[in-house]
DNA sequence: CGCCCGATCACCCATTGGGGTGACGACGGG
DNA sequence: CCCGTCGTCACCCCAATGGGTGATCGGGCG
């Protein structure tokens, strides 16, 4: 961010610079000099846009970050925290703990403690709650043509 | 955004004549026009920013339209769609039941004819596929204060 | 009119999920 | 050293869920 506008600054004084290497007395000469200087405007507010252009664009996409604070508030601890990202497959307890390599009890546990800790009964509720609180990412950004995947065949 | 557009147009227009406002002879004698152009220049380019931010600051506050298309296309009746939004709240189906004013059964069989259709087979998954089809809203948006509304008494 | 479809409900059945309790090894701090 | 916490696992119990089948009723359409 601050490189860009350090750039600007440089592309500022390169500006200045062109000026002479342009010969702008030639030009203003020959074609005024409010031309000459609205040309010149118009040529730097064209770079603005760019520069403000590529100001903004860059937090939009925000890569989700954890919500540390509330995690740590509500006391859950990493290997919840590993049970809760398995939770959001919406896969039973029995893949949740194969593919965290441990026993479905043990899933049912942190589960449990979870639950408690996010003060709800159900999945869903902890996954919405979770998102809530921003300890885990939003769904529903890719989209397209799945919606078309599928002409439903049935009724 | 074509506004913005038509009002840097004439900005500049406005610029051009300030430009004799200024007395730009007086400065440019006064300073040098090299510094002259170059503070015109330096204006030009925060304006260009101006515009540049406002340009590419709009759509983000999406207040989310539903994908009627990918529901046809699956087939989903109204009702179905209704037992699909009251499964979002995490309830249970006797407590869905109620607030549809349904029986249980009913609920059940909806939800068995959506699973059908979006080929799921647990309410996570068909919630997280429903907001992946944007069939429903993204959770998630307001946030706050509220991780620190319970400093988890226990362990 | 007869048919199909959406909506509603009932029933059965096996599996899963939620809730509770107890236990054991490891690790770190008072 | 002892205690608390974390992670792991086991067992029980019962309600809820997922899956399947069958039935009724009303409305739209050929």
């Amino acid at each position: 961010m601050w490189r860009t506008i350090l750039l600007s600054a440089a592309a500022l004084a390169l500006a200045v610079f062109a000026l002479e290497w342009l010969e702008y007395r030639f030009w203003a000469r020959t074609i005024g000099i409010e031309a000459f200087i609205a040309i010149v405007g118009a040529a730097c507010i064209a770079l603005g846009i760019w520069l403000g252009v590529r100001l903004t664009r860059q937090a939009p996409p925000a890569p989700f970050q954890r919500n540390d604070a509330a995690l740590a508030s509500l006391g859950i601890t990493p290997r919840e925290y590993d049970v809760l990202l398995a939770m959001t497959a919406g896969d039973g307890n029995k893949a949740m703990a194969r593919t965290l390599g441990v026993s479905p009890n043990t899933v049912k546990t942190h589960i449990a403690r979870l639950f408690d800790k996010l003060d709800v009964s159900s999945r869903v509720q902890a996954l919405e709650r979770a998102r809530l609180l921003r300890l885990i990412p939003g769904t529903g950004d890719a989209q397209g043509d799945m919606a078309d995947s599928r002409p439903h065949p049935d009724g």
